[in-house]
DNA sequence: TGCGTAACTGGCCGCATGGCCAGGAAATAA
DNA sequence: TTATTTCCTGGCCATGCGGCCAGTTACGCA
């Protein structure tokens, strides 16, 4: 079989801070089994940055607003989710707007592209 | 000064197959200057997988696709990705509706979500 | 020369979306 | 009790959105 041939583990490196992708490359650089992806590499993984400010605070949306969001992010429109939450166009247009302001987004495409970079949900 | 102690590499170890991570974790384990978070740690940077299999092909994007794709994911509306590209509002539309038919997707907020996915855009 | 593709534009139309107004019901805390 | 918060519902309306029709221009390729 080739899976006692160890292949490497190729990593991506795709960190913003200069200073720490130094230290990780430095870190990276010689470690038998591991190997630095090339520019335009393919990898099986890759070392991005977690970066705290994205995430100011968790934003207090509540769990009505957190089951609305989820089913936006899904591309369900106002009809279909209030279908799915049993509950009113009327009401889903009213968590929507409260959505919307908490994640200060222009419509609701914009509001889970917002959700989805500060990890308020997973795409 | 405080500079010479060192201060480790916090890493997040976020990936999903498990032989990937142990690998990882292995080789990861006892590098001077790196530490694996511990669970909810907070970490400088984070390991996550590229996985291939969600990019099945490269969809078939044209550049104009992917200039209205992109400013739709800013949360654009079609009036505003017009004047920013310089085109008619029709235009946009037209680009739009080809971006919904080759992503497979009911509306913009539903493309972007899975362009995103895809990685056709990062978000 | 013709052919296909990408980009671009227009009109039309039905529905969705989001902002505004107003209100009610229930649970929790002061 | 009162007050607060969350969740819920309705009407109204201007605008956005997306599907449909049709057409033009420009490019590269056979």
């Amino acid at each position: 079989m080739s899976e006692d041939i160890a292949p490497e583990i190729v990593l991506a490196l795709e960190i913003d801070d200069p200073a720490l992708a130094d230290r990780l490359a430095a870190l990276l650089g010689n470690i038998a089994g591991l190997r630095l992806a090339e520019p335009g590499e393919k990898a099986a993984a890759a070392i991005v940055t977690r970066d705290p400010r994205i995430m100011p605070e968790d934003i207090a949306l509540t769990q009505r607003e957190l089951d609305v969001l989820a089913l936006m992010a899904e591309g369900g429109s106002n009809k279909m989710i209030a279908r799915q939450l049993g509950i009113s166009v009327h009401t889903v247009k009213f968590h929507v707007g409260s959505l919307l302001d908490k994640l200060d987004a222009t419509g609701r495409t914009d509001a889970v592209a917002h959700a989805a970079r500060r990890g308020v949900i997973e795409l």
